[in-house]
DNA sequence: GTCTATAGCTTGATAGAC
DNA sequence: GTCTATCAAGCTATAGAC
């Protein structure tokens, strides 16, 4: 095949860049054009489905993303606040201390497709599991297992939102460093 | 002054409705149009402004209903704990039990003005300075009330976009359920 | 695989009749 | 105060040269 000029990964990460900052209906293609370097048209060659596939790749890569540094390690050895430990560093870096925004949150607005939901909606379901489990692990009980979870979920997108509205994103660092407590060391509810 | 179709209330309550739905930049005219039932040119003559003073009057709007159901309870007779369920019942109603989703966070994606985004900023900042001066009121030290004032801000707006991702709205139910506890409590930190 | 050019529709906004 | 009609610019998407 003859050569690309750009990587299927710079794109991706040029395309997610903007999803993330715009949500599904404000990303344009003209935007999603100048951000990746490509004209609209060969944006549509790689992505032929146009800006719907798009959209799916950046939610497919930020699952994949999600299984190696989230859902792996949470399954890898160590005690379940040492797993959690890494985690949170993982998730640091992901969203680059609090400075990006969830993209799982913003293409979740109203004018997306339902597709795109449902994907959103499913990984959503995975993370939440994987939180259940690990605390599950650390010795809570189901209900608790699952609530802290949630906590923790909440506290991560809630500190997001925080964090893009009023520009102090340290409460975001905080709900990370909290995190091994959190789900992994059972307290009294 | 002649008659208007519809009422400035009944106006901004349907503008405000797609702006939270789409955001800012998916709010298009004819969408607002549909859901308030004037033609595009009449909105213009209600608000001359176009979209942006739209966006604005729902922002006012919005920091009014907080003045009016949170800023002013919370400046109310009776304990914190008291003052802070009425808050709590009140959010509840306002976010229609988890249903609706937070206007402000919505509508700060990128894309939007940046006056819109001082408004937002402004309100945010005012929520958190009430719930830290109840925090305080309760007997909380300096460092404790904000950081619980940013929990709870945190675990609304967090919970909230759990409902919408996955729409289970019980989480939101709980934070509020435990507002009083968190703000009005001096406990350990 | 990328480009220029273009199609057809929607956007935000305005002019002017009633 | 609301309407129909209209504008230029933007939109998503496609066709076809290189």
């Amino acid at each position: 095949m003859p050569a690309s000029k750009v990587t299927d990964e710079f794109l991706l990460e040029k395309v997610a860049e903007v999803f993330r900052i715009h949500g599904y209906e404000g990303a344009s293609i003209r935007l999603l054009s100048q951000a990746t370097g490509l004209e609209r048209a060969s944006l549509y060659h790689r992505f032929p489905g146009g800006k719907e596939e798009m959209a799916a790749a950046v939610v497919a890569r930020t699952c994949e993303w999600f299984g190696r540094h989230v859902f792996s390690p949470l399954q890898a050895g160590g005690s379940p606040e040492e797993r959690l430990r890494r985690v949170a560093a993982n998730l640091r870096d992901f969203y680059r201390r609090g400075t990006l925004w969830c993209v799982l949150d913003v293409m979740t607005l109203g004018g997306g497709p339902d597709a795109l939901l449902a994907r959103v909606r499913a990984a959503y379901s995975a993370w939440l599991k994987a939180f259940e489990g690990i605390a599950r692990e650390a010795g809570m009980s189901a209900s608790t297992a699952r609530s802290r979870a949630q906590q923790a979920l909440i506290g991560i997108e809630g500190s997001l939102v925080l964090a893009r509205v009023t520009g102090d994103s340290r409460p975001f660092l905080r709900v990370l460093q909290d995190l091994p407590a959190l789900l992994g060391a059972a307290r009294s509810e």
